[in-house]
DNA sequence: CTGTCAACTGTAACCGGTTACACGTTGCGC
DNA sequence: GCGCAACGTGTAACCGGTTACAGTTGACAG
């Protein structure tokens, strides 16, 4: 028996083939209403002889709810949206949704296309905005919507963050603790808000325990392998080189790595180095390398599971959440073996 | 002037407010038909006081044609999927097109579900399947789709794979040239038709020049880090160690790389190493790896181009395409300079 | 025997668009 | 002055489900 699904066969004929209204075949196949046995039981034999797959686009007119959601990211790109996606993804399996993903949205004028585009196809949003737009992004009324990241001035949606400057301060805590003093930090861009938190968590960490930041051992990459092996090679320079290096995610730090070593210096001896993410390689690095952990699958999850409690009731307070992230040491920083982390 | 969309308002009232009929409104909106300049402009005037946003839903259901693919992953995982979702995005924005994103999908009675579940919100589907449940997935007829990786056997379907046994073969090539006779290869787990594909390629390119591939040197891994880790601390201890390694994919060789650095053997002077997809990090390395580079983001774009040109005439061929995978050469296996690549 | 009620089932009006077809106006050629 | 075409627009029937409301039937109490 090959259960042949067939798309192209509509609820009336179904009905016709079993002798009964549409209404009961609905109601059947939505175990709705009472039905007496053996009409379900010819209804889905019938069913299923014909291969009938009801039609959701259909169903979602009518019972106005389309059980997927939206996700809008700024870029799909490296290991952090793989991520991502499969955290919000695994949160929307289990509710039943589907999701819709959109990449690439920089332009806020491009994001409000889409929004539209996005009318009678949806329930609810995910919406990562980049700084450049968070602003600008206007959420239709009515619609539920989480953030994540930055979100629009607004703070009618919920939304959620990770902890980017406690995961700073305690890599800051951690080079202070180790006796750095001269300390250099790789910077993603300026207009991303992560870098700017883990900038910002660094200095004041710094500053608050009396250590100031040296502007010339501030260099800002962009989140690349690149940009990273580039910062190191020019803090390397430097007469008065800094003992350490903080890069703002591990992707630079990586590039950092790979420049220190080219340049003969050792790490952590010569120059310690901590990254941020701790991406899965980060512990396969030679040395193993310092980075700061941050759930993001558990992020995505979370910010589906606000979207669903949001769409079941209407009534929840609009709230900022916050993703920890936690430091984990490794060879990169530690000097001494008594600070490893047993991973 | 803030223009508002207001999601709750339907074409029926904006007809009224204009005071045409809606096949009026619906015709201004999709430029179909004659219309009347006066006709438009008030028209226009009235959608955007109303902030009206047609119903992609309705439209849908009418047209039918929803403007959307499903796509349908077996996972979601590293940065091949980012790659791969990239890809395929690109190419349905280019389009207009939506995605539909599902992964996590081994189980075929799963995937069977999901693609019920698909009817009537997507107009075409992009399947990777796992070597698992490629044969057990059966698309609805009429339905058009492109395979990723394994097909189910009818071929009935376009698809798509990556040339692993190209890769494999220049792989295998590289290392004789060098010298090699007694190499190492850590496959991924025999249920994985790439690393089958790679594994049985770069058994071929050996034999093919007389050298058989040694039982004992014959590691299966899973594609994750550890174990790459696992696999070359067991083929270290070996008597007679191999002078070189292949890992099926660059994250086992990384985990290869952080056991022999551990063991204190040097790459490439003791032991050569060489994986496979070419990950952005690959380069960033010490030594650099020499990795097998695939265009996965064009695969993706490639795969939803064939779709769409499935999508409009129902005419192509079902056509096997093969994505080229091509050798880069870079420190962890060339002994001498002069055989580097440049990057 | 009749009224009441529960159990089933059917009819038809939605959901919000698209579009075939019909209809009323003009303008133009003869 | 009349016929006819082109233009602009409206009416209403779809698309394929769901569901309020309205039966129909049979059991059972009064």
């Amino acid at each position: 028996m090959d259960p042949k699904s067939n798309p192209s066969i509509s609820i009336r004929e179904v009905a016709a083939a079993a002798r009964v209204s549409v209404a009961t075949i609905s109601r059947v196949l939505n175990s709705k209403g009472p039905i007496h046995p053996d009409t379900r039981r010819r209804v889905l034999e019938v069913v299923a002889d014909l291969g009938y797959v009801p039609h959701s686009g259909a169903r979602s007119l009518s019972t106005r709810q389309t059980s997927s959601v939206g996700v809008i990211l700024p870029d799909v790109y490296g290991e952090f949206f793989s991520e991502l996606i499969r955290g919000i993804d695994l949160g929307a399996k289990r509710a039943g949704y589907h999701l819709l993903v959109s990449g690439s949205h920089s332009d806020p004028a491009e994001v409000d296309a889409l929004l539209r585009a996005l009318h009678g196809r949806v329930d609810g949003l995910i919406v990562m905005a980049s700084t450049r737009n968070a602003g600008a992004i206007r959420i239709p009324p009515g619609v539920p919507a989480v953030f994540l990241g930055d979100s629009p001035a607004s703070g009618s949606h919920p939304s959620m963050r990770v902890d980017n400057a406690g995961g700073a301060r305690a890599v800051a805590d951690h080079l202070l603790d180790l006796g750095h003093r001269r300390i250099a930090v790789v910077s993603g861009s300026a207009e991303n808000s992560d870098s700017e938190a883990r900038l910002a968590g660094f200095r004041a960490a710094l500053s608050g325990r009396g250590v100031d930041l040296d502007p010339e051992l501030i260099v800002s990459g962009d989140f690349r392998e690149e940009s990273g092996r580039a910062a190191a090679l020019a803090l390397a320079k430097l007469e008065n080189r800094p003992t350490a290096i903080f890069a703002a995610n591990d992707a630079m730090a990586i590039g950092c790595l790979s420049a220190l070593r080219e340049l003969g210096l050792s790490v952590p001896e010569d120059v310690a180095l901590a990254g941020f993410d701790d991406v899965p390689i980060a512990r396969y690095l030679s040395p193993p390398l310092t980075s700061v952990r941050v759930a993001i699958a558990e992020m995505g999850e979370r910010a589906m599971a606000r979207l669903l409690a949001g769409l079941e009731e209407r009534g929840a307070e609009p709230l900022e959440e916050t993703i920890p992230a936690v430091l984990v040491v490794r060879a990169s920083t530690a000097g001494r073996k008594d600070l490893l982390g047993s991973e």
